[in-house]
DNA sequence: CTATGGTGTGGGAGCGCTCCCAAGGATTCC
DNA sequence: GGAATCCTTGGGAGCGCTCCCACACCATAG
């Protein structure tokens, strides 16, 4: 009986045509207050709400945007670190009106299908991709496809224009400047895989700093993927050159590195000082309190969102990329404590 | 000067109309082979994507599942228990090859906008709600939107017809149970947030083991909400009772209860033995290591995608609720080891 | 030979909206 | 008072697709 709810039927039921009645949603100027106060009371009488998918189709527009996450078979869901950028740019959206697709990939069967489906016309309207790989192949598809994009890393790709990243090559550089300040002589080093861009800048990040401060780590080097499990065995490898610090490339290693040490029958800090990067997880979580390189994971995914959307309204043409500086958050695993008796905190 | 890439040019290009090439796209039959080719060659010479609104709007389909979560704060998204819900439901998706929009509200503002967006037709086909209140006001407006969902937890609005959850009371009652086996006398219970259903049911299926067992809480029972910091403050308060057990709601609060009883000077499980709830933080994370009962997340978000992709294709129709059994996982902070010396595991 | 049915193909109609042009009415200006 | 201008409103066209009916063609059956 009902006719299905549309402009037009709106139009009809406030004695309007369809076009008055979407101006009045769409809240744009030149129409009379009387009009728009009558069109107003049917659409909140009738319940009516705009076809997404109809508008999209007309306007070009989707208000979605895509955030692309490798999950590498759950291990990187483990991590807070997701968590965090998804709700950073989902904060970012609320406020813009915007709707978050994600897409997340666990192997490369996945990744192939993701990717010709984040890149069908009328679904996003742009993207944001994470955790990216040296080399990334969506990248590629995405600038094939005249798909708008920011990235969140380093990207290598000449293709991609817009990024956000956190300054990994300082952070760590000042987590080898602390290491020196306190005294370690020894400094090893559990990296983040090399793949990826955070891997690399930590790594050169944390080796610039040590030759900096005239400190070798010889071959006190080992690469983790990022899980706790690799952060163990990592630093158990290490423990036989008798490093007497370490800077772990994520707290989520850390907390592995920590465990290796603590069977190995060590102190940290007294014997070996961990330094981690991230300062995502919850200081009290482990024994000793982590002293970590933290980075606004937070604020980066709200940017990617915010400088997205300025690319999509035209108001960003040049390429741009933003980085967020990092923080020392000392605390126990450092050792600081046992050197600065007289300072109540060093920096 | 080329024409926008659409069905018709397509099909102009392989010389056959609109409708073969959307047959052929579309995999549908009574194509004749030779055609097919013809058109698939045209299609991937061009790198042709059907627009997925057009797509959308004529089939009233838009092949993307709403998620709704509330993030109170951020609070949540420090718990691992969303990162593994939301990896189990686009894993499903991806095998069905659906697309995943995440709406994350943190608080009442967002809220209202995230529902007057959810229910937006022809933007998701169908929505699964988690972390779902007792009343919860997006359940009615779901209805109210003739919007397909799907709920996480066991919920009390009739209107509510598809849900799966863990079984949070069954769970629950075998830690309390495993208290008494252990011969532990004086148990104390950290609860969830009673305006969740899994609060209620924790809560509930803790004190019908107790009983069981015929042992009495009396006013050992603190309520906290899902983080560190309420955990640790609500062990302090309990400390002054003396419990020699407590079963915590979650593994997040348990870390703070395992820190006040640290800061108490007393030793878990020795003189406190601690149950928690999810089974969710890597294992290692925390000394000792917790015992607690999981649930298994990830196959609860699958489960629910694919429930409902059922419902939207129409092969449910009748109520459901899934049920998914929890696990006893023993490991040190219970203090079973210290009891059954002669038996390797208890259960 | 006509009836019957399946198969392959084309094209009209329409999904609900936005965009844009045109037209009418009110207002202003000289 | 008439022309120029602004504001308000209506409706045609079209976004790219699916749905459905019609038609031609071929095979099989009576």
């Amino acid at each position: 009986m009902a006719a299905r709810l549309d402009l037009e039927e709106i139009g009809r039921r406030a004695g309007v045509s369809r076009s008055t009645v979407s101006r009045v949603v769409n809240g744009e100027p030149n129409v009379s207050a009387k009009t728009k106060r009558k069109v107003e009371a049917v659409i909140s009488a009738t319940g009516y709400r705009p076809h997404a998918a109809a508008r999209s189709l007309a306007s070009r527009y989707t208000g979605v945007i895509g955030l692309v996450i490798p999950s590498e078979a759950g291990t990187l869901f483990n991590d807070p670190y997701f968590g965090r950028l998804i709700l950073g740019a989902s904060d970012a959206m609320n406020g813009l009106d915007l709707t978050l697709a994600l897409f997340v990939f666990g192997d490369d069967l996945d990744e192939s299908a993701i990717i010709s489906r984040v890149v069908n016309p009328g679904l996003v309207d742009g993207v944001i991709v994470t955790a990216t790989r040296m080399a990334d192949p969506l990248i590629d598809h995405l600038r094939d496809a005249d798909m708008p994009f920011v990235v969140i890393g380093r990207p290598d790709s000449p293709n991609a224009v817009y990024s956000v990243d956190a300054d990994n090559r300082g952070g760590a550089r000042s987590a080898a400047l602390h290491f020196a300040k306190l005294g370690r002589r020894r400094p090893a080093l559990i990296a983040p895989p090399s793949n990826t861009s955070a891997g690399i800048d930590r790594r050169s990040g944390f080796l610039e700093g040590l030759a900096e401060a005239g400190l070798s780590i010889d071959d006190r080097i080992r690469e983790g993927d990022w899980t706790e499990a690799a952060g163990r065995s990592a630093m158990a490898a290490l423990l036989a050159s008798r490093p007497d610090a370490v800077f772990v490339g994520s707290d989520r290693m850390a907390i592995g590195a920590l465990q290796a040490i603590r069977e190995a029958n060590l102190q940290c800090p007294q014997d070996v000082a961990v330094v981690s990067f991230d300062g995502i997880i919850p200081a009290d979580m482990v024994v000793p309190r982590l002293t970590s390189v933290a980075q606004p994971v937070q604020e980066v995914g709200e940017r990617a969102a915010l400088l997205l959307k300025a690319v999509l309204d035209g108001e960003i043409t040049n390429a741009e990329s933003v980085v967020f500086p990092t923080e020392l958050l000392i605390r126990e695993s450092c050792g600081a404590a046992l050197v600065s008796t007289d300072k109540g905190t060093a920096s």
